[in-house]
DNA sequence: ATAAGTCGGTTGTTATAACCACATTTTATA
DNA sequence: TATAAAATGTGGTTATAACAACCGACTTAT
């Protein structure tokens, strides 16, 4: 297992290796290997380790009792997943981990944050500030799709996501960092239906574009 | 200002009044008053501080610049905002604060997480793995629901939010916290829609309810 | 006991978003 | 520059969810 992976995860930024090699031996890790297709983690159980993926790659998804797959998202070597879970505590699972083709997972049995708290180690606090950054970004980013998906109407969504962008990049003339097929996908939406819609604000006078360049227009032309 | 007020707030649990004293002592802490409807932080600023509501409470709304206003939530006496925004650095804040009723805020400028860190105390690591522990759980709900209204079928939806609750349970028989209204809100659905996709559901023989009793069928009828 | 209120379900109508098929524009490439 | 390929837009149709209005079963308060 290389440490220059460990380096580079968000998990252990920051950190030299002495650090990390000292969190390896107080934190109770595994390396296993799965064959592709193989159950890495099943919904319903109640996690105590996070994974690190440092060889292939693994798909979360969701098999529901009546038989629907959704793959929801993708980790390839060095991302993590299970993060969140492993720092609760009876968190039980609602997603599968499985083996998108042959891969070797690294397994830190953090326990719990208490558990973690004991060590009293400079690492330590480097550990858990890199979770919390990474849990509030992770957070910041799901609250926000989640506020530009709640409107029920196309153009609900669309002005939803145009003004945040607006208002990030301090302007009302802007690029995105969408095409508008991810666009529609980010918003939840079909792609035609979504053009259709940006046809009619433009033409309603709300907004103006080209490609992904958008400029929001208020009644006052401003 | 209330010392009790901050023990019950999540941020501050397990903490002894020693602890909270000499954290407020060492993060630097400001207590504004505010008159109903004043702007307490806007969107498009970049906030430093986290806010704690001690007296009144505070609604966080956008408002788009076509004029357009949504209220997203209402925090009273003991509650939070800009929390995340406060551990991160330069983020744009995206939505206002406003005070819904004359009230107090106590202001923690928190800084950044790094600048947290320098600070060699008990109490910082309490508050931090509060802080991750909020987080965290903020998380999970969010994706949660994010994953719950994401089909864009009525059934769709209502089967990922059975299903997930069904394995939180570890049973294919159980209570939802919600009743229909509330379980419309969380799905965005039209409640009507909601009975009506219900009430097909049971027909097709793959679930049984009564009020807020679910039961999931599949097709072997386990 | 009864009136008022709450909750869930039903029916019918309407608005709208998804979907499909294809046109047009833009970009890449031989 | 010609041509292919990709990205975006448009028109028409259909499926479906929102909406409105209403009913009936229960609950609760007086």
């Amino acid at each position: 297992m290389d440490i220059r992976l460990l380096q580079k995860s968000a998990i252990f930024k920051g950190m030299t290796e002495d650090e990390i090699l000292s969190a390896l031996k107080a934190i109770p890790t595994t390396e296993k290997e799965y064959k592709k297709d193989a159950v890495i983690m099943s919904a319903g159980t109640v996690p105590q380790s996070m994974g690190l993926v440092t060889q292939g790659s693994v798909t979360i998804e969701t098999n529901d009792i009546w038989g629907n797959r959704t793959i929801l998202s993708h980790v390839g070597a060095g991302g993590f997943f299970a993060e969140t879970y492993a720092l609760l505590d009876n968190e039980v699972m609602l997603v599968d981990v499985i083996a998108n083709e042959n891969c070797r997972i690294l397994f830190f049995r953090i326990g719990s944050l208490a558990e973690l708290n004991t060590y009293d180690q400079t690492w330590v606090n480097k550990l858990i500030l890199n979770m919390l950054n990474i849990s509030a970004h992770k957070n910041l980013t799901l609250s926000l799709r989640s506020f530009h998906t709640a409107p029920k109407s196309v153009r609900g969504r669309i002005m939803a996501y145009l003004n945040s962008v607006s208002l990030q990049k301090h302007s009302s003339e802007f690029d995105i960092p969408f095409d508008r097929q991810q666009m529609a996908d980010y918003l939840n939406l079909d792609r035609t239906a979504l053009s259709k819609e940006l046809g009619r604000m433009r033409s309603d006078g709300i907004i103006e574009f080209r490609k992904n360049h958008f400029r929001l227009l208020n009644e006052t032309r401003t």
